[in-house]
DNA sequence: CTTGACCTTGTACCTTAGTACAGGGTGTAG
DNA sequence: CTACACCCTGTACTAAGGTACAAGGTCAAG
């Protein structure tokens, strides 16, 4: 068998070896089998499994919701409607984020382009101004 | 003096008692003065003062920023154009944001739209396919 | 005088995603 | 046999922005 070392493992899915460690204790990977003297041995398939969890996070899965696209992924009776559910909730989520964003890029540069600029004291600034006494976000 | 103790302080200006220590703590709000009996004593100003931190998040500055955002605020020789400078490089921040997440947004509804969805089993879905295998966001 | 609602402090804890390190064991090359 | 490069474990620490709580002090009402 080419099992590797936790070491080994980090090197060929490229992070670092205590992140493989934090993996282990967050049920994101096994836990290893063990070599007559106690050091780990892990299959070579985790090395697509830890690829995997960096993809995911790529693409902004957190770390919790990558262990269920992983439970999904190795379930027995799992659908591709399960997986599409998962990524839906996630697409709405981006754009929740990026309204929100743009709410904000609004706000600045509106600000930012009343504002004369340059040398005049900040007791002008109707930036600071509006962050003192403006109520420009709602909930 | 219509000084406020630290809970009247949180309950006017709308945050967690406990958050107004923790900006005491981080130089956000100055040492409160004390009473006889060793009460905080906040001047009425510091109302608008966190009122103004909170508006300062909102629209995407962290506390670090924000930090110094008073400091121009309070500064004898600070100049709009500091405040702009400022704002200006938030805004670039913010629209970094906006691209990344309107890539990941891009790659998760192309994947969705690939996958048919439905009780078909994970192992003919291409979202999960392509988290195992594919390189699609780029450094 | 007691009760209840405040106030004080220090400290620990939370989330997320790791990183760092000490103190010890293993394995191989020269 | 000794270096040196790995490996093991447990624990502490980081950023950011708070939240929670225990043990004790203060103050006004009844």
């Amino acid at each position: 068998m080419d099992d590797l070392t936790r070491g080994e493992l980090a090197k060929q899915s490229g992070v670092n070896r205590e992140t493989i460690r934090y993996y282990e204790r967050n049920s994101l990977l096994p836990m290893p089998e063990r070599s007559e003297s106690n050091y780990c041995l892990f299959a070579p398939k985790n090395i697509q499994r830890v690829r995997f969890i960096k993809r995911a996070q790529a693409v902004g899965f957190s770390l919790n919701e990558i262990r269920l696209l992983l439970d999904i992924k190795y379930g027995t009776d799992s659908t591709c409607g399960d997986v599409r559910e998962v990524v839906g909730s996630k697409i709405a989520e981006i754009d929740d984020k990026i309204k929100s964003l743009m709410a904000m890029r609004d706000v600045l540069t509106t600000l930012s382009d009343d504002c004369p600029g340059g040398d005049r004291p900040v007791s002008d600034c109707p930036i600071l101004e509006s962050f003192s006494t403006l109520v420009f976000i709602k909930e």
